[in-house]
DNA sequence: CCTGAATCGAGAAACATTTCCTGATTGCGT
DNA sequence: ACGCAATCAGGAAATGTTTCTCGATTCAGG
């Protein structure tokens, strides 16, 4: 692939064909074998529209009056989003986001098996977090280096982020999956993925303050509130 | 409602405040009294104008030549986040992703202060977790309408998380931060955040996938890689 | 007090994304 | 075989977001 055949997907559309591959495999055991941009976006409320466009970014083709083959779409999302070849990551810290992190079994089915955690607590040297393997920090290096490991996930303490994040560089990997609250200085050819829960947050919050101002109670509730308590 | 006062903000812009939030706090640290757009941007490696643009839609105003008040505006940006009234929020589900959100201190910092934990499992029941006492479900709905839970959290299966939503807006709550991959069904009023952790990871690989196609390796590493290893 | 540099502010332009619209294709029922 | 309705496709319009540009303000230094 010499001069681009890929055009840049817009991140929406990235973010909103999981959605799509999720809704299809549903569909899919119920044992359809056809499905139009129309009954997605019923099922997900989105602009019918949309979902046409979005699966025309990924270089999905219908049929008119048909749809699309459903078996066909939920193969060609997987191809486009780079689902069919795993890839494996590793996982520095392994506090309970990272433990949470490495019970997610459908990542395998997304691309991405966590194949060890590493930790600086040495009691968790050696144990197995659902079945991965736990080792120091000390190894992180050479062990990226010689499994040819390409992604890293960051769910260490902020402090400790960008330090991980360098080892991770340092020993070749490509991409990282930060979910400390900092924002990580990594060369020009490391993808970073921040998830900030922060920011989440501050979205959350601002629309709540802004929908409490615009309407104080919401629809009153049949019952009667009961008197107030307090929780000790 | 009547007609809007308040003009609405992009998502993105309110997904770079706490950035600003966080690298102005620490500035404030370090003795600083003004801060202008360029230090801003210089530090998070955004456009100057960017940043001016996300404080003015928040309605912070500035001086020329000196830039902002540092205290102020790190005040005026709470306050517009809403994280200077705390609300107060029950999560569901009390496992590793559910305790990892538990032990998040800052939160409160963020005008959201998580006051307990509900979990089916009776093992859990009575416990405390991060200081928080984890109850059972059955009390979910009446301690939301009692304390007048506005915030709900949800870290359940994804298979129990529609569930999990319909008794949060029956006790009353107006806003739910959903950590299931699910598309949650609510009413009108209630406002949902998804975090999606598929559609984050799919973003990832896709941009690894497209990046590995443009350049297979990274930069030569300066040390020559040791032969693979299995780990086991 | 005047000049110059840094900075905000506000509008214009560029760019990205979503929504709308129209036309082409296909299968279904008659 | 023929029309009808569902559906994709592709372009146009609308909307949203980022970047650019220029003028106004303020402080520092001579």
């Amino acid at each position: 692939m010499s001069h681009n055949p890929i055009k840049t997907v817009p991140e929406p559309t990235l973010r909103r064909l999981p959605l799509y591959h999720r809704f299809l495999q549903e569909l899919q055991q119920s044992g359809r074998e056809h499905v139009s941009c129309t009954d997605i976006s019923l099922n997900l409320k989105l602009d019918a529209a949309q979902v046409r466009k979005d699966l025309e970014a990924a270089g999905i083709v219908g049929r008119p009056r048909i749809g699309y083959v459903l078996k066909d779409l939920v193969d060609q999302i997987e191809e486009f989003l780079g689902w069919k070849n795993v890839n494996e990551a590793f996982l520095v810290g392994a506090g309970s986001l990272g433990v949470a992190l490495l019970g997610y079994k459908k990542f395998e089915q997304c691309g991405l098996k966590i194949v060890a955690a590493f930790d600086t607590d040495p009691a968790k040297e050696g144990t197995r977090i659902h079945d991965k393997l736990v080792l120091p920090m000390g190894k992180l290096v050479d062990l990226t280096q010689r499994m040819h490991i390409l992604i890293g996930i960051v769910t260490v303490p902020a402090a400790q982020a960008q330090e991980v994040a360098d080892l991770m560089v340092s020993g070749g990997m490509r991409a990282i999956w930060n979910f400390a609250p900092v924002r990580l200085r990594v060369p020009g050819h490391v993808i970073v993925h921040n998830e900030d829960l922060y920011c989440s947050l501050a979205s959350l919050s601002q629309k709540l303050s802004k929908a409490l101002l615009a309407a104080p109670t919401a629809e009153p509730s049949l019952a009667p509130r009961k008197p107030a308590l307090a929780l000790n």
